[in-house]
DNA sequence: CATCATCCATACTTGGGGGTACGGTCTCCG
DNA sequence: CGGAGACCGTACCCCCAAGTATGGATGATG
């Protein structure tokens, strides 16, 4: 099924990179890798100094990965900032479960704490800047803004599925982000 | 400075509830729980079958915790939505450590999501009734009651003292209440 | 006083995961 | 063909936390 020649370096970040957004930091196994990847120990002692290093490099990946979807997000075709503000609700719908297991392991781990700081420090900066557009005074917008991630973070630890209403509406973000922008949908 | 006769169970219970707060879920050692009430596991096999019995001991001190935080909130003598709102916001700041932890723990315990979805469900529901109060439509209110608690838990996963403004505001609690609520503060 | 139940200390075993030592097997290159 | 280095399997050690076995200390009771 994956790589027939031998399990890079690289194969292993992926598929930790995987098993931390499965099952957070702490999920991420040295044995369990190594069977995931068809091979042993051995394999990853050759590649990495330790379980800390292969640590750093998810950190790093992760990292990149923001950076990237950031840029995409700055270079976006649209200048609507309403469109704009959509993208970024849909981008974070995609990157739940990553960026999930990233907060909660910034919680014990001062380096990634750093690397989440910094990241929501530039989506902050995005959000903020929409609402800018859209003119919201500078200290509101940033207020809002706030709301607005606090909003999509708190996501992750609440289990949406048991509400009142059945539809739960496949629009509910629409109606939200409409909500944080003032109007009453 | 504690009970100087004997290690109740519930002085376990009670330690281990501190621990769950302060540390999560697997924090709540044996031993530590031991060393810090003065004993030794000993103590604790005599009270407890396994670890799993005492968890499931503290799931239900949190139920209970919360149920009896719950029917303050009913009984409150207070009528105003607002206010309500208000105090419903100051309730949850002192609960956080727990709430998290118990968030947290739900990620991969049964039990511990269920019990969480069951005080969600009412919790969900006096913000509804609040909102319902002042005059928001049914399904409106339900929508903006779910983003004040995703808001909110949302707090626990964003590291919060790195934005651009210093002053963060102590009442910036009141302004996000009211930007909910549709205001323009 | 003798006895029984309560409560806990001591010492042990067990399982899992990180980490290490070393030997083996490929492949490439001279 | 024959090393040399990359890559990995095997077996092992270490540490930690859960769990167990058993005996000692204490207090109430007849």
């Amino acid at each position: 099924m994956t790589a027939r020649t031998k399990v890079s370096r690289r194969d292993w970040i992926e598929a930790a990179y995987q098993e931390l957004a499965r099952a957070g930091e702490r999920g991420v196994g040295i044995n369990a890798l190594a069977a995931r990847l068809g091979v042993t120990k051995g394999s990853f002692y050759w590649h990495f100094k330790d379980r800390p290093e292969l640590m750093a490099a998810l950190l790093d990946r992760w990292a990149h990965e923001r950076t990237d979807e950031m840029l995409e997000l700055a270079l976006g075709s649209t200048g609507d900032p309403r469109e704009r503000l959509r993208r970024i609700q849909a981008l974070g719908r995609d990157v739940a479960p990553v960026d999930r297991a990233m907060r909660l392991w910034a919680r014990h781990d001062a380096a990634a704490a750093e690397a989440v700081r910094h990241a929501d420090r530039a989506l902050l900066g995005h959000i903020t800047a929409c609402l800018d557009g859209l003119g919201f005074a500078p200290a509101d917008a940033r207020l809002r803004a706030r709301l607005m991630l606090r909003s999509w973070i708190g996501g992750y630890l609440l289990a949406d599925g048991d509400d009142g209403d059945p539809p739960a509406g496949p629009d509910a973000d629409d109606r939200a982000l409409e909500i944080f922008l003032g109007g009453t949908p």
